[in-house]
DNA sequence: TTTTTGGTATGATAGCCATCATATGAAAAG
DNA sequence: CTTTTCATATGATGGCTATCATACCAAAAA
């Protein structure tokens, strides 16, 4: 037998970070898959070994290679207070305006979410999937998981955060393609309004 | 003399308007000058002659080719209530939630959005002007223009402006990228907020 | 009608891209 | 140590892209 299978699943997991970086720098349609293994330190040889497609590759970086919603999914508190203060930190530091540059770098949603609407069907389920796991993750509490959350929510709740997460995403993704005042203002001003809403949202 | 300059001025704006369209369509990465030059009507030959770059080209649509300012700019009521009903029904129809196919093939702001945000300074400032100018349209009135109504409205108002735009934007351009349930209602949520929230902009 | 002018078409160039075919080499099993 | 196995590297292919050079041909001016 040959190396490890471990090794090789280690190295398909460098391939899908190497890509979400990518990705998000560039774009899919202007990244070539030479591009994203030299960012994994390989070369372009072994990628259909691990990938079917460069458009199955971003259906995967889709499906899981997403910041906020591992960093929501960390939370820890117990008491519905804590819980919403951590809440109410990740959300703030993600909408903060002089984070956008990081933000834009590291978050799926908000580099990606325009790619993802132009593609084929495997890319647009594995977006739409992700952002029901980020509504989820926005409606639970300390009690319950990502799915309890969504199943016992109301139509009413969950609409409500869905607006939120869409409010934000669409915020990042405007604002990354001006850089006046106009766009940081604004900026802030969704901040406060998302920060508000996540409130009321985890009060209930 | 060859043919008459407004012959080239008019073939000019051909190639403009068909840009504007296979762009929103394919994104910008995804098009090829001889697509844009094909859905003119002509073959890529001229397309030098008219414009120095294919990134050139991309500007000068996110400059000119916005459907959203355009109706914005063609109100002609002269009381505050009809001013007010005529923005409302503008907005409204944008965001409304079977119209997400058509705004997205006509709206530069909602399909090109994150693809400017990827271009050079060139495009950058002409998506920058292009939204600055959306934002005075919405602050305007029947009795000022843009620039008046930009210049004159305090940066709070201004902020609120550019937030209205933003989530509006955000939105469309989150709610292109999936097509469950969840997101449409989160659009008809933000639909009902931004018709609120111009309500408020215009009765000052 | 002839000439001139410049917009457009055709053809070329140089480079890039996704994907595949083959070669290589390292490690695990014997 | 030898053999086997497969992940990866190298090289190739067919196609596409932005841009340029040249040729053509309509129309305006003479």
């Amino acid at each position: 037998m040959p190396l490890s299978a471990e090794h090789k699943e280690r190295t398909r997991a460098r391939i899908l970070a190497a890509a979400g970086r990518v990705f998000r720098r560039q774009g899919y349609a202007a990244t070539a898959v030479d591009a994203v293994m030299a960012e994994a330190g390989l070369t372009r040889g072994g990628f259909y070994a691990h990938f079917p497609s460069k458009e199955a590759l971003f259906a995967e970086v889709l499906a899981h290679d997403h910041g906020l919603i591992r960093m929501l999914a960390a939370r820890r508190a117990r008491s519905s207070a804590g819980w919403r203060r951590q809440t109410r930190r990740i959300l703030g530091d993600w909408l903060a305006p002089d984070h956008l540059g990081p933000v834009r770098e590291g978050c799926s949603f908000a580099a990606l979410t325009a790619d993802a609407a132009r593609g084929g069907p495997e890319v647009r389920r594995a977006w739409g999937l992700a952002f029901e796991r980020l509504v989820g993750e926005l409606l639970r509490t300390p009690a319950t998981d990502v799915d309890q959350a969504l199943a016992m929510a109301s139509s009413e709740r969950r609409a409500l955060a869905a607006q939120l997460a869409a409010n934000a995403i669409g915020m990042l993704v405007v604002a990354a393609a001006g850089e006046d005042g106009l766009l940081r203002t604004a900026q802030a001003v969704t901040r406060a309004a998302v920060l508000e809403q996540i409130d009321r949202l985890l009060a209930s």
